[in-house]
DNA sequence: CCGGATCCGAATCGATACTG
DNA sequence: CAGTATCGATTCGGATCCGG
């Protein structure tokens, strides 16, 4: 029952013990979005067979990083302890760091609310956000539709479909400066292979709404480059 | 043959497709200390199985993590590429946050120089060590000695047993201003558990040579603080 | 000794079916 | 909704063996 040990009085192997198993770590990337659901989580990571997320649910839980908890009459939610929140730094370092090596979408990749949540907050900018006007972003890739503000430095990203309950107090219920539909092209505008005009003219984005020109200050504040020593 | 996908479009996905494979990142751990031959990963890795190694090394390469380097009439060594070096803030963060909740040393848990040296590398506060005098630290631990210089706000760590070659490069041959040999209970001491005078009267640390007051001094400089949110 | 490859039992994972 | 149960497919772990 004690997983498997790796024998060793290190920091990083009491680390990997504990998030290091299969699908660990994308469960702890959803839960930094909010707390969810078991069913959430399952809809959240199509592929992780029902057994093992409710074996790695008990061992995060049993490791101090997940708790479960009972909301009255409506269900449970699982939800990250202090303890697992402080993963995310980690987490969006990881994310950063990965991100430089996506290739293309492999098929039957998917794009979930909650990666696409966490892919946004992995790329900003603090210090382009912070001196560029306010702006509400609308972002549709696939199925998922997420807003995104911008404003005095901080973000803050919400899931408009499929719907979830905003993060972190009430959502901004304003128009969006601009919507932007795009497919996996996107990756390579966040990463500065392909430019915005380029993009658009290429057809692999598509301003719907707003000024196209709001798709640079969008590129500009969601950046990844690679070669970069996150933190 | 290609690693089991995880089937999303995102860059943490991606990322424990890379290194969160079982035993992965700890030889990520102990390259970031420096190069090192199949044989060192394996004496550093005491519990892998070898064909383990030699697949992991595999996939890290095709992933881009590490390199294979032939060393001229003297076998080869295994190397980080400069992707896999971005992975140290990741690697130490993750140290900080799996320190945390180490408990005491499981029966068959072992020390190793390459574990150590990146504990020291975690726990290292830059800030404290730049207001520091220069100190040139020995520490052991198990059958583990480590020499440590902080001089400037950078930490210099070397290996004096089992011994291997210095890092970023010539050894310094200073004596040490303070020898310290210590048990387990060294944890306690980097989190604050447990002070430095109680430490050395409880026997748990001992100051072979040198000022014992120093040991307050590294205590200071080598510090995790449980709850904090690393970077 | 170095750098693995091979073999095999044990444990884990993945897919699907099923239940309170 | 929130999981168990089952079972074949993979992977892991431990030991041994092998070519330079």
């Amino acid at each position: 029952m004690a997983s498997r040990s790796y024998g060793q009085y290190c920091g990083v192997t009491t680390a990997v013990e504990r998030v290091g198993e299969r699908w660990a770590l994308l469960i702890v990337r959803d839960l930094l979005v909010g707390p969810r659901r078991y069913t959430d989580l399952k809809q959240g990571l199509p592929k992780i067979p029902t057994n093992i997320l409710s074996t790695r649910l008990k061992e995060l839980q049993e490791g101090g990083v997940v708790r479960r908890v009972p909301i009255p009459r409506c269900g449970l939610v699982y939800e990250l302890t202090e303890y697992g929140r402080e993963l995310e730094p980690i987490v969006l370092a990881l994310g950063r760091w990965g991100f430089q090596q996506m290739g293309d979408p492999g098929e039957g990749d998917i794009v979930t609310a909650d990666s696409l949540t966490m892919a946004l907050r992995t790329a900003y900018r603090v210090d382009v956000g912070g001196s560029m006007p306010e702006t509400t972003y609308e972002l549709a890739v696939g199925l998922v539709t997420l807003g995104a503000r911008v404003a005095g430095g901080a973000l803050q990203v919400w899931q408009i479909a499929p719907a979830a309950p905003p993060v972190g107090g009430a959502l901004p219920d304003v128009e969006p400066d601009v919507r932007i539909a795009a497919g996996p092209a996107i990756r390579r505008v966040i990463s500065g292979e392909l430019s915005p005009d380029d993009a658009i003219a290429g057809g692999h984005v598509h301003v719907v709404d707003g000024d196209p020109a709001l798709l640079a200050r969008f590129a500009a504040t969601f950046h990844i480059e690679p070669g970069e020593r996150a933190a």
